[in-house]
DNA sequence: GTGAAAGCGCTAACAC
DNA sequence: GTGTTAGCGCTTTCAC
């Protein structure tokens, strides 16, 4: 007989522990969850039966006589981002550590598809719901899941939703870039800016100030705008960049991905890096540990914020009745140099 | 009044909602699910009143009537693997237009965890779960689910289990990047192997086979084992693969990653690539389209086995009383070639 | 120490 | 056309 073909066994049940071995439904729920108010003995029992019957609890019941899954949703925009790969795993191993089980989605940074995204797992009933938003206005959609009583947690700063945050403080951030090259000497700063997420204001912002505080002029900073972050654009963008007279000796890109593209046309029209132009990157994540790339870049900790993510929304669960105020944690993240020349 | 206090409005039943029309709660059921047996006259009056009283349904009370989640579990070794992290991306697209919720999972290829996993999966009652697995030869513990009635599908391939499959084909693909390579003229092939998964096996024996009908001696191949598959490990590898008095002139990787670190070590060596060393990865994933680096790779091709995939497992989920055998279908993936000197 | 009964929110079978 | 009833598999009072 074909494998495929076999006629699947029914599964154990509560009742059918509780038939074997002559004890109540409820007697056999309190012994598998280990309640102290069974004698040893009849728990062994009992346990040893479950085990014979290769018994496991069916979780949807238990979650709807709970009202609570132990399952908490993830919303990314976009998992093929590097930055946000990691936090996916990081945020399932803590939360496998911790006994949850994770739903996923991605958005695509649309904000209708968030929108959906967010109403299937409040229909899933999970417990609670970290996102990392597709829009850094739109966002009333998100505060509406909050409100009606599901945990909510933002992985990137929403100024003004009032929500629970941890994220990345990419002010300091790029304040750090820009120190950097402002320290080897350079005078001519051309910015990348992927656009569309909060974030890169706050880069741009970042450079600014770091400029200021340089006792430099504010065009020391010159801004383009890229139509997205992939290696392409950054590609594309650098003709423009060049055709400035008084072209920048230094580059900072918003991503990792926009400053490879950057690389490669420096490659392809002869012009060295970082020796005649140095350019840094944004996240780590392209530019691996083991990068071929001379590229200097912050340090996205993605996994840091996972972690205390996690940690926090799980603790508001546990704490369900506690009415913990929101709260916004910003880490501030760390430079990487792979290129001083 | 701060928003992280506000007191949380109970949720809208179905029963609100009857109550709300006058129609009995399956009235309200069957209007919600858009059933033919009621006027359109009634119905519209009744999914006003829920919009309205913004209802939405308890997924989870759903599951436990119907006896079905609608909800897929995907196991995967390491979403950090870009082609898994595709392949993540590629199955929540797809079962998401399918109105299917995903549950994630990574085993960081322990089989323990593996089987965690799946356990949890099984618990939380998933319709089918789709297995990326963490090893070749521990397999058992997934026929075993399947033998439970839970419809599963390898997205790699497992000799003898007997699980329905949709994976690349190794083989074929490592073929052909031999088959290139001594179409370049080389005549010492050096290969970095990552170990332990079945697919490398495979590839070892494409490898040998395009060897073989060129009519070259068999130890045209040098296999030297990685104890991983990262770019350190290449790094760490490549004195040993030129210890070899008679040094190969080209290099085949059983992964991107490790391809990478091999280029960093000949790019520090003063050995160039392609011209003195050619390099050939496998995946196309840290090597992206816009690749900076000039290594030949093999296409992974993650998100067509994810559509297929998909497919087949809803499928299959949709014709459970059909009982289908189990099938395994092998991708022949793509030769991307970026150097040719 | 253990069991009986009610209920979580929904769907399905069968009345009317 | 619409309502009634029973039940999905578990937990949770509250008796005994």
């Amino acid at each position: 007989m074909e494998k495929g073909l076999v006629k699947p066994k029914p599964k154990t049940k509560l009742k059918d522990v509780a038939k074997a071995t002559g004890f109540s439904e409820n007697t056999v729920s309190l012994a598998l969850r280990g309640s102290p108010r069974l004698p040893e003995s009849t728990r062994d029992l009992i346990l040893r039966a479950a085990e014979e019957l290769n018994y496991f609890p069916n979780h949807i019941a238990r979650s709807l006589a709970n009202n609570a899954t132990r399952t908490i949703g993830l919303v990314l925009t976009d998992i093929m981002n590097p930055t946000l790969t990691l936090a996916a795993r990081t945020i399932e191993r803590e939360l496998t550590k911790a006994g949850y089980g994770m739903m996923f989605a991605a958005s695509d940074t649309s904000v209708e598809s968030e929108k959906r995204a967010l109403l299937r797992f409040q229909s899933y009933q999970v417990d609670g719901i970290l996102v990392y938003p597709a829009h850094h206005r739109k966002f009333d959609h998100i505060v509406a899941v909050a409100e009606a009583g599901t945990p909510v947690l933002l992985l990137a700063e929403l100024r003004g939703s009032g929500l629970d945050t941890v994220a990345i403080d990419d002010m300091a951030g790029a304040y750090k870039v820009a120190c950097h090259l402002l320290g080897l000497g350079h005078r001519r700063i051309a910015m990348l800016d992927g656009g569309f997420m909060s974030g890169n204001d706050d880069k741009r912002r970042g450079i600014r100030r770091a400029i200021r505080q340089a006792g430099l002029p504010a065009n020391t900073l010159i801004v383009h705008n890229a139509k997205g972050t992939s290696a392409t654009q950054g590609y594309r963008m650098m003709p423009a960049v060049m055709a400035d007279p008084n072209k920048p000796t230094a580059l900072v890109a918003s991503t990792d991905a926009l400053a490879t593209g950057a690389l490669r046309w420096c490659g392809e029209n002869g012009i060295s890096v970082p020796g005649q132009m140095a350019i840094a990157g944004y996240d780590n994540t392209e530019v691996s540990e083991f990068s071929v790339l001379p590229l200097t870049t912050v340090n996205y900790a993605a996994d840091e914020i996972s972690r205390i993510g996690v940690a926090r929304i799980l603790h508001r669960l546990e704490n369900k009745e506690a009415r913990l105020p929101a709260e916004t944690q910003l880490i501030e993240p760390e430079l990487i140099v792979r290129a001083t020349t």
